[in-house]
DNA sequence: ACCGTTCCTGACGTTGACGTAAGATGGCGA
DNA sequence: TCGCCATCTTACGTCAACGTCAGGAACGGT
């Protein structure tokens, strides 16, 4: 490898951005990185001498799941700090994976891992589940709009020929 | 019509729910369900002389509703409440169907419930696909994670050699 | 050194969706 | 008719996740 082994951590010449920079290719607001780092939860790869926050792609990856967490999962930013909790220890035992030559060690962080990456899995699913019956219910429903309107407008014969004469009531036992 | 053509609109004996009752069998707050009023979104069958709610099925189902699309889509309740409104002008729609003998109405209001339900659906079938994705990150991930954790409980002969470089490994039976 | 642009730190404002407390009825079994 | 719990209206409180100034430094090109 070159002169720094740049594995996942930031390194060296990485173009750090400045916060208007890294909010404008995040499309979110300065004020929400700001809020992130008030509360802990995406602090910049760096701050200049003079306090200017400096973002790395680590941290963009960061508030492009924060995003994704939001809008798909509807998490708030506490539950999100949980699940990004969880990465984070990850990252940490990636690290700690080579530089270990105790296999009891890795057993127990693997575990650690999957056991707290499964519930969220576990919710994902379901809500994927429910979604998945709320779009079968929303087409169910379009195909039957979908129906009549083809029976109107490519009529059975005898169908509309009795319907539309003499503007007549529905038949009694007509419910769909 | 009959005595009491219970079609889709709440009639006559339905057993109405005071707000306690409601609010109870929804699993919601009775000032949820006051709010809801407030704004217009779900108004209760009937009010006491005394000024008492009445909810029946139809305002239960409509509030089960509400929650669904908080829940799943993460819809506020203005959205929301175009939805309802949709959905609304569909039971009018079905009322004058069978009313009217004018086919030309029935297409357009067709069209029009057709026309603005597809978008949701779109909304829904984006949102699922994205949710799709998302699982399958996490199964990728948690994939991983069980291999390596396979490798440590039953090691593989060249262990050293193997493990160095790889990212992963398509074959698929590894399975204790 | 200069200067326009960008960023900083407070600190108060906003919005949605209710929560909560107070005081005044309403519904209804005994 | 009494008593009592459920509801009513009114109105202020709350919480998250930022938005929006204001006043002052930092950056960076020339």
């Amino acid at each position: 490898m070159g002169p720094a082994a740049t594995g996942a951590g930031a390194l060296a010449s990485e173009a750090l951005l400045r916060i208007g920079e890294a909010a404008l290719r995040l499309g979110v607001s300065e004020r929400a990185l700001r809020y992130y780092e008030e509360i802990g939860l995406v602090v910049p790869a760096h701050h200049s001498p003079g306090g200017n926050r400096r973002y790395g792609e680590a941290e963009l990856a960061r508030v492009r799941r924060i995003r994704e967490l939001q809008d798909l999962m509807g998490l708030n930013l506490d539950e999100i700090r949980t699940v990004l909790d969880r990465e984070d220890r990850l990252e940490d035992l990636r690290a700690r994976w080579h530089a270990s030559d105790d296999d009891a060690e890795r057993r127990e962080v693997l575990g650690e891992v999957l056991a707290v990456t499964a519930p969220l899995r576990e919710q994902v699913e379901r809500k994927r589940r429910r979604l998945e019956a709320f779009l079968g219910e929303l087409d169910e429903r379009m195909a039957h709009y979908r129906d009549l309107l083809g029976e109107l407008d490519g009529p059975p014969p005898s169908l509309s020929a009795a319907r539309t004469r003499a503007g007549r009531r529905p038949s009694p036992a007509d419910r769909s």
